[in-house]
DNA sequence: TCGTTCGAAGTGGTCAGACCACCTGTCAAC
DNA sequence: GTTGACAGGTGGTCTGACCACTTCGAACGA
């Protein structure tokens, strides 16, 4: 190794053959090799920042730009004055990330609505041959309060978004339901928007305690079919609400936003 | 009750509707504002740090928190000595999340090609509905790639993941083409391993042409059921591959990790 | 004894300024 | 016209200090 230690200046970054540049990528790698290793297991606090920093070799600064990237990813939660910790609870996936997404590319509510319902009428069908006694009870106690809510549509949403996730919940696919509550949750302000306005919210309610039921009587197939419907339903009230908002203003040229044509991108593949 | 009110401590929060905590937060919801008017747009480049630092009134270093969290989230890309980037090209989420997740929750392989699959099977269905012309050809192109591959599994894989990838963007949702990517991104590397040992490319390569063709003759419930019986078809493989793998053992007792029972999990709603 | 208060220690959040590493466009030399 | 060196701009990192918040236990009071 000829450490004669005339010049050490680089010596730190000969024992890295990679050179991996990113001090802070080297943070998430880290990070998520304890995680593998089952060092690090949801809620465990880790070692403050001072002391990771000086057992990476990095300073605090950059291991603070990856610990941030890590709280982005939903992984980490920073406690002022507390600590910093694993996330624990049930998995999720933060949805953040699709609802700037959705605003960079302009997505359309109504393909919002068409991936939610792709992913619930799923979900419903695996409740359905899947659900367990306690997730079923969840869902019959959402419905109750449901029917218990019916004049007040801002909370009748609360348990309308309970019930669902509910179903997410007995799926028994954590994945599929991280997803669903991504899409669900990028939704939320529309939807607030909407029940507000909902003439019906007893048909809702009728909707729910139908699928519930056929969920509890493990029919998948007419559970799906009844999510379908509902959702549909959903969906069109969603519409017009939509057309009646925006048709608004007094201009003359309505914007085309909604016309859709084939657009040719230069793909790029990486 | 008995509010009199004789205590007022924590008027602090109301007097301040500013100053909220967190500057990274402030930048995000800068940023975040700034896309939304319009000001920023896919590939837009960002001001430099320091210029923008100055502007939002904080610190380079609160700022770059507030970018490093953006670029987690995928909507920012920093290029050293060249700028910090608005994302661009097709929407895409990032998939290190799920990863994490997957990791931190020891997600099985099963849950995640579960949750692939009913996100295919619904893909291929609106595909088969909305695809347009120049997808079709990507389409067909990949499949006639897959024939010319069999012989070079890694090579196959390649234009298998970019067929199905072609499908999403058929199906004319990007919400839903986002986040089967980002399921299918994330299966990578097992796949990777899964295919180098595949008996049958051939049988699989049937099977896209299959797909294709009824996608391009729009039969939408028949793309889905094909979509499906590939998917668990390519699922059983993986089992038994892995079961191959982790049953070298001398072990008698087989583990009988396909049984499905209705399991009782504690249900901790928030 | 029990409950409350208060303060010190620990921890994440912010700041400032400096320097390093990399990219890009310019302009001189060939 | 092509090539190469160079200078400016930009993100990446480091340092050390201070601020803001949480926590917990010791001192205090009932």
């Amino acid at each position: 190794m000829g450490r004669d230690g005339s010049i050490e200046l680089r010596s730190f970054q000969v024992v890295r053959p990679e050179k991996n540049g990113l001090m802070a990528e080297q943070v998430v790698i880290q990070v998520r090799a304890m995680i593998r290793e089952g060092e690090l297991r949801p809620g465990d606090r880790l070692p403050p920042e001072r002391e990771l920093s000086k057992r990476l070799g990095i300073s605090r600064a950059s291991l603070r730009h990856g610990l941030r990237f890590l709280a982005a990813m939903g992984v980490l939660t920073s406690r002022h004055g507390s600590g910093t910790y694993i996330a624990d609870g049930p998995p999720a996936l933060d949805s953040e990330p699709l609802r700037m997404l959705a605003e960079l590319h302009r997505f359309t509510p109504n393909e919002m609505f068409e991936a939610r319902k792709l992913l619930e009428v799923g979900l419903a069908g695996l409740a359905a041959r899947n659900a367990g006694d306690e997730h079923l009870a969840v869902m019959s106690e959402e419905v109750a309060e449901m029917y218990a809510t019916l004049d007040d549509p801002q909370e009748y949403l609360v348990h309308d978004i309970r019930f669902h996730r509910a179903i997410a919940a007995a799926s028994g696919n954590q994945i599929l339901a991280a997803l669903m509550n991504m899409v669900s949750t990028a939704m939320y302000e529309s939807r607030k928007a909407t029940v507000e306005r909902a003439t019906d919210l007893k048909e809702s309610a009728e909707f729910h305690r139908k699928i519930y039921r056929l969920i509890r009587a493990g029919k998948s197939e007419e559970a799906r079919f009844a999510m379908n419907e509902h959702l549909e339903l959903a969906q069109r009230a969603f519409e017009t609400e939509e057309l009646s908002i925006t048709t608004v203003p007094k201009n003359g040229k309505p914007s085309p936003a909604t016309r859709r044509k084939r657009r040719s991108r230069s793909a790029r593949a990486t």
